[in-house]
DNA sequence: GATGAATGAGCATTCATTCAT
DNA sequence: CATGAATGAATGCTCATTCAT
């Protein structure tokens, strides 16, 4: 979690550098518009020129690329969302109870950062996946062994169920997902937060270790 | 279903009106392939013109613009997805048969039509939405409506929670659809359909009137 | 002056040929539209099958070419235009009557087919003196002849002044194809006909013989 | 008129200024052969770009659009025309002086411009009214108040006849303006100034107030 | 004669990116 | 570091014309 308090980005507090930083902070916030309303491809650098207020070469100074822009934004979101997760995570006592902060958290993260969600939940763009690629499956592969590393012996001691990771995290994290792709797209109301209790439950009765039995 | 066997348009047996339909089908196949890789935006109609063999001009005549194009292709798909899960759901003896039957469905569709899927899930780029809006909205209505008019019932038997839609909808199909985007992605080993067992249990667990208690 | 009333080609009453002359007629009216409406290059062939309800091959098979089509459009409103004056001039009892006439069919014509003058009057853009140019120039020659050999009298006697033609031309019509070109932009208000006196007075007056002088 | 000695744009001497202004003037130029010669819709920007030696970009980014650069030229040419017309009316020391510097004014300035007066001839295409409508109905506006202004006091001492606007207008202006269209359409030998004298006295008996009687 | 699907060259316009100032 | 003019490849789309039926 970033000293400044935002998700995107963090500023020292330094003269020339802070005024730098800040321009860079401008700018991925007006790209974060840009591409979360129109997508990657359709998304033009001169909206995010009119939006930021910082010219084209001051734009192409600061990232290099469109695609640079694109990737900065999605790692340095999905780093705030996965720091979030996982300081949950370790703050929690038990098995049940690791469960429920991360569904708390999905669904908390989205409702306080809808702008990054939409972003980030849209799925990068088939092709944009050159620029961000490396630091980007770095940044994912620690929080998913981090999640395994506290699943394990919750598993070994039977506390919760022995599925592959790819079914346990769509049982995990799969109905909050939804439920937030659904709000993020307009199409429910009230916040996903509201529905932490319900989804949290279900995921505990979903992944806890069944009394009687199997997978 | 349609009876020519896949799920993009049909083609009757005549002879100018099946040449018509022929050409009209070859060009939804190669606009599916290129706007799953490249996604809307980035698509190109010349990439569709050289992957169907017809010419600009006739990919026009018969689509009108490269949006009414995507349209039909989304229009058509999730059709052909509905009509699948309500047949199955009408064919099903009771709440969890049911239940069960909606995500082996997704699962399995997912599982046969990669391609499809991929396009539907990417979630029509934000600005699509226009020329088949109209269209996909009267579709959807119709089939969330036979989804609830078949889910009332049982919920008023106390067979089912009686959770507000959304989650309800987030609780039955949120995983498959997070496994399905994961294998879609590549980064899932195995069929999706091999995990409708867990998931088709883990879903009526979950929505299955609690014994003792409230929603 | 065609026997059949309307300005645009002549149809023979017997069974077949009339069919095909009031299709022809068809195309020529709505050509007519749209090169009004949109000037030659903006035209569209497809705006002319919308409109005249033919199709795109009977347009072909009737017109040839686009240039053709227009080329027709010209020649046969041009002719119309010429046959009318050169009625009323030779109806004319004298030199001002003469000139009096000329000015009032032109005014008179422009108000009774504004669209034909429009087209007429936009002056055919560069590129198209080509298929009907031939046909045109004759058409003109022939009429401007006719014009000269009625003046040559008149200017011999002294009753006109003896000015170069374009000259002659200029002062003749042009008052009146200024007004025309206003009316028919929607810049004035009444029918240009009724400057008729007002116009043909004038031209009388620059025209006539000077009493004491020189040209 | 500007200080540049040509009627397009004017370009101040500073550096940067200077050089854009300088291609912008490039730009029209080319721009303005392209029109006259093609008309509106056939004329090609690729065509510009040619014979300007600039880049299709930054013909974009001088003028937004073909229609605007049309308009610019439209508007700028118009202005050229019109300063310059109330400049010789404004030195006319009485009426007939007046009439007869307006005639003289028109045949000199398509003189000296043919490809301008070409261009402004041409009368813009139907379709072109769009971006340059309000500049150009506010120059046309200004131009004939001044013009009614100037002409009211003559009238209102008995000295120019007392007829609608359209028809003196079309008296004074018509034969120069059909002299004119002949000229540039080739039609005509000479420099239309040459026939100045014959037009200018032409209008002002067709325009002066009639000894005995009514208009 | 009529039809309309097919063709493909041509066009206006956009946009990431560069670079001189 | 900032600016914004310049570049030119790429794109969606139009349209005259042809031709098999």
């Amino acid at each position: 979690m970033p000293a400044t308090g935002h998700p995107l980005g963090a500023g020292s507090p330094g003269d020339r550098a802070s005024a730098t930083a800040a321009r860079r902070r401008t700018i991925l916030a007006a790209a974060l518009e840009c591409f979360t309303e129109h997508g990657y491809a359709a998304a033009a650098i001169d909206d995010v020129r009119r939006r930021s207020g910082a010219s084209v070469g001051s734009i192409y100074h600061h990232f290099g690329s469109k695609q640079e822009l694109f990737g900065a934004l999605y790692v340095e979101g999905m780093a705030d969302y996965q720091e979030g997760a996982l300081a949950l995570l370790r703050a929690a006592p038990g098995a049940r109870a690791g469960i429920e902060a991360l569904v708390c958290h999905h669904l908390e993260w989205v409702s306080v950062n809808p702008d990054l969600a939409r972003f980030l939940l849209a799925g990068r763009e088939t092709e944009v996946r050159l620029a961000s690629e490396a630091r980007l499956r770095e940044v994912n592969r620690a929080f998913f062994a981090a999640i395994e590393a506290w699943l394990e012996p919750h598993v070994a001691a039977g506390r919760l169920r022995d599925l592959p990771f790819d079914r346990f995290h769509a049982l995990l994290i799969g109905p909050s997902q939804e439920l937030a792709r659904h709000w993020l797209a307009g199409r429910a109301r009230g916040s996903p937060a509201a529905a932490a209790e319900t989804l949290a439950d279900a995921a505990w009765r979903s992944l806890k270790s069944i009394p009687g039995g199997a997978a």
